[in-house]
DNA sequence: GGATGTGAAGTAGTTCACAGCC
DNA sequence: GGCTGTGAACTACTTCACATCC
């Protein structure tokens, strides 16, 4: 259902890291009762300029009116349309310690199209304990089909965990340790690490570039490596 | 100190966000006992080409031997060079919710330069404890000095917090919390968002293109939008 | 009038291919 | 022989400028 157009495949990379961005802008807007933005409006708050943002939504099909901007509910369906949202996604979490509390406790981790399907721990005092309304369970235990699992133990457990959901399979982890992963061919790993942002946030305050000085202007673009390499 | 030669200056944004990853990689030789790395291996674990990698370590000057690869000690020390961590940097975090929590505890957040100034949170009941060796204090308390603020605050609080440390005479701010901030021209605002990576992953499964599919193959780059802009 | 959508130009980043050095 | 470092070619993304439509 809702096959209506889906027109223009291939968005690319920095759109695609972007698309979020404007649709939690758009919610808010929505949010406080406005029905249209402009794509200055939206690339002020996303700090890229107006064109941009006009030349991503563009990718979506044609979705604004000329003179008047976007209205913010299409505006949002359709973006959420290009990321996927209307296609189910079931998640499983690994590792609860503050970081995985802390995800599944935020209203804002799981979007649209994402369900928590399970939450795993190898602690047997976590185990059996409920967080954000799901029993936590014995890693050891079988898991279910899922399409994406989040990695959220430490490093030196990364690699073990990453092969269960591996043999599980899972072909799509977002791992939140500081731990390169070896997968076979066919699953993407994607790397959040937070002490990049912190690096990246020092070197430019270090050389200017970034706060009191010139030029950083938007630098907006994926949170982390994507690869899937062989075994 | 240490002023030998910062040569090439400028590295290019994709450029920093990457050295961080191949610093890791090169610890990660270094703490199994191996001396070299050549620039396939970096790139194979860092998910990118051999020559992006040496292009990348280029920009930091002459450090590689021809035929034998680099040395990881060396390598280490001058990626930390060029990403500023030889430049002190005080470091507060404000919300000391699961992912404050997490931030503080995890081995890895506080990088080398960095350092935990100080704790904070509004709630009375976490006020008081101690966590990661720091004191939580009431963020209704004077500020110190410090150059970089993160923020793992509810996204309702987040430019209260923001507007805080602004007048703290913060200029950089790592904000964790799902919302755009506004910040006087001169202050750079780093953001982190989960949901983004998730949504980001999402897409790839639904269109072949990062798992099972073809063609993802690298893209590595910054976890957020940095801005910064009038009030 | 005003803002979108887009060809054309410009800029930045990546990849190729190989010279240079160990 | 092997791997670095880099000019040159290529690709991708962004920005400009404006025709187009409400």
């Amino acid at each position: 259902m809702a096959t209506a157009r889906l027109r223009s495949r291939k968005l690319s990379e920095p759109t695609i890291s972007r698309l979020p961005v404007y649709q939690r802008i758009v919610e808010g807007w929505a949010a406080q009762g406005l029905q249209r933005i402009d794509s200055s409006q939206i690339g002020e708050l996303a700090g890229v300029t107006a064109t941009t943002v006009r030349r991503d939504l563009a990718g979506l099909g044609t979705l604004g009116t000329r003179g008047a901007g976007y209205d913010v509910t299409v505006l949002n369906e359709r973006i959420g349309e290009a990321l996927g949202q209307s296609i189910h996604c079931d998640v499983i979490v690994v590792g609860m310690g503050n970081l995985g509390r802390a995800l599944v406790n935020s209203t804002n981790f799981l979007v649209r199209g994402a369900t928590l399907a399970a939450l795993y721990d190898v602690d047997s005092k976590v185990v059996g304990t409920e967080i954000g309304g799901q029993v936590v369970r014995s890693f050891s235990e079988p898991l279910p089909n899922a399409t994406v699992g989040v990695l959220c133990v430490p490093a030196d457990q990364a690699q073990e965990a990453c092969n269960r959901l591996v043999a599980a399979n899972v072909h799509a982890i977002l791992n939140f340790a500081p731990q390169v992963l070896t997968v076979p061919l066919g699953t993407a790993v994607h790397y959040v690490d937070f002490s990049i942002e912190l690096q990246i946030l020092m070197y430019h305050l270090n050389n200017g570039t970034g706060p009191l000085g010139g030029g950083v202007l938007h630098s907006l673009g994926i949170a982390a490596a994507t690869n899937h390499r062989g075994a």
